[in-house]
DNA sequence: ACTATACATGCGCATATACGCATATGCTTG
DNA sequence: CAAGCATATGCGTATATGCGCATGTATAGT
């Protein structure tokens, strides 16, 4: 098949979610906490500051989005990161923006 | 620096922000016309079957997030790819659902 | 100067969703 | 079976934003 035909409306309202499932600083904040390994709800809450609740929906939010798993043991429930795309993606938007940011400091020294 | 440094809030917002620019399927849509090229506000409106007033705000906002360059050429205005980060972005993605689908399409057949 | 063309923008509406609060569910222990 | 802890969820509210519609602005041609 080629290899620049165009996405279809539901391929493109697929990425589409897929964008805004990382488009929230509260769940970027759990998946920054999940980059080496697997946490608990509870210490997830703990290390994002986020009400139990609220954090609870996120990571429902990045299960259902296949970017994170989730494991059950006894009383806890342990997330971890189930699509490594997201180091990559990640990796990408921060460079992007190191350059935009650099740029724009430039324009006032140079 | 430390690799692994937890990104500030500042940097979160702003990364979240970059990706919420990319969750509409409209702008994608408009990015993946822009794919080979530059083109005038009018031809994307006719590739995408949108209306003007509404492809001229979100390539307003598309350019405000530097993913597009905007160059103006008498009565026409043109637009191109700004960020070519974006490629990589589309295509991780894309790959990334093509896997997650055709597994999903597998728990079937196996 | 007037008109036409191409693009941008103000406004209002409808919809989506993040958050706080309270409560429900599930599991483990005594 | 009762109680307690960890997690999930229903509900209401506030806010954001995509869209359609109409109108404003800039540039080219007569």
């Amino acid at each position: 098949m080629a290899r620049k035909a165009p996405l279809s409306d539901d391929a493109l309202e697929l990425v589409a979610r897929r964008f805004a499932v990382l488009s929230e600083p509260m769940r970027l904040r759990l998946i920054q906490a999940l980059f080496d390994g697997e946490r608990s709800v509870g210490e997830l809450v703990a290390a994002t500051g986020g009400t139990q609740g609220n954090i609870s929906r996120h990571l429902q939010t990045l299960t259902q989005a296949h970017v994170l798993a989730r494991r059950k043991e006894g009383l806890q429930v342990y997330y971890s990161i189930a699509d490594p795309s997201i180091f990559r993606l990640c990796e990408l938007v921060c460079g992007s923006l190191e350059k935009s940011l650099t740029r724009q400091a430039g324009a006032f020294g140079a």
